[in-house]
DNA sequence: CAATTGGTTAGCCATAGAGCTAACTATAGG
DNA sequence: CCTATAGTTAGCTCTATGGCTAACCAATTG
């Protein structure tokens, strides 16, 4: 119960992990076993085996094991996903440097327009 | 010492935070007091302070206090930090997509140019 | 079939994370 | 000067996370 946090919540957490993001870097070059990904790593087997499962629940990976050997490999929705976050956060950052900039351009020209001989009107907010 | 981790664990670890990120979003339309952003909130203000803490750590946020008021903005370098990471792992996913794609074309032109009337020879890898 | 290889399960431990209350500091306003 | 406002510090809980070992399948391979 309660515990269906957001699936970003998620992706970010699997990726606040260089041990992870380094598994997903790899992935990104094709996929390998889990044996082959753990490899570089010096940490004990079922360890490594959680990062697999972290990365797994947050959709950023996906395996299957045929015979004995699992084979893992990206599954690049989530992490189109988590970009997408990104830009929609950019945007919005964007809009909003316009309309400050469009805010400065109108001061401007009020300042041009009259001349700063009389008490300025105190300025609303931002 | 050793505790100098990489500056993209914490931006992703603080991303990790349904709360951290609605704070980020609402930054993104403009600078806020720290009572202004913890006011949607239902949580004891030092709690919220921590997640602050956290923001401001990771690089995303930064804030001044004037007076008794402490104005917390965003810093976007961060954020586009690690939005470049998406894309560069992107980038190599897609360099790899490229890659197999011709590997399939290649496949396809050998196959048309050999009949396969005799035993093909096993396919090595990937 | 026996031994190896490749993963998996179970369970332990230490630390970090997210929340709380209570008490404190420091400005702003009356 | 007194009080209310806006943060801050200190210290406590509880859970989640990241690591380990030991023991355990289940496919290969000799």
């Amino acid at each position: 119960m309660a515990n269906q946090l957001n699936r970003l919540d998620q992706i970010f957490a699997a990726l606040a992990d260089p041990t992870r993001r380094a598994i997903v870097m790899r992935l990104c070059a094709g996929e390998a076993s889990v044996g082959e990904l753990a490899d570089p790593f010096d940490m004990a087997l079922p360890s490594f085996m959680k990062h697999i499962h972290v990365l797994e629940v947050s959709g950023l990976v996906e395996s299957e094991k045929s015979g004995r050997v699992r084979t893992c490999r990206l599954s690049p929705d989530a992490l189109v996903g988590a970009e997408d976050w990104f830009q929609q956060q950019r945007a919005i950052w964007e809009a909003r440097l316009d309309r400050f900039e469009a805010y400065v351009m109108k001061l401007k020209k009020e300042r041009a327009a009259k001349r700063p001989s009389r008490t300025t009107k105190k300025k609303g907010s931002e």
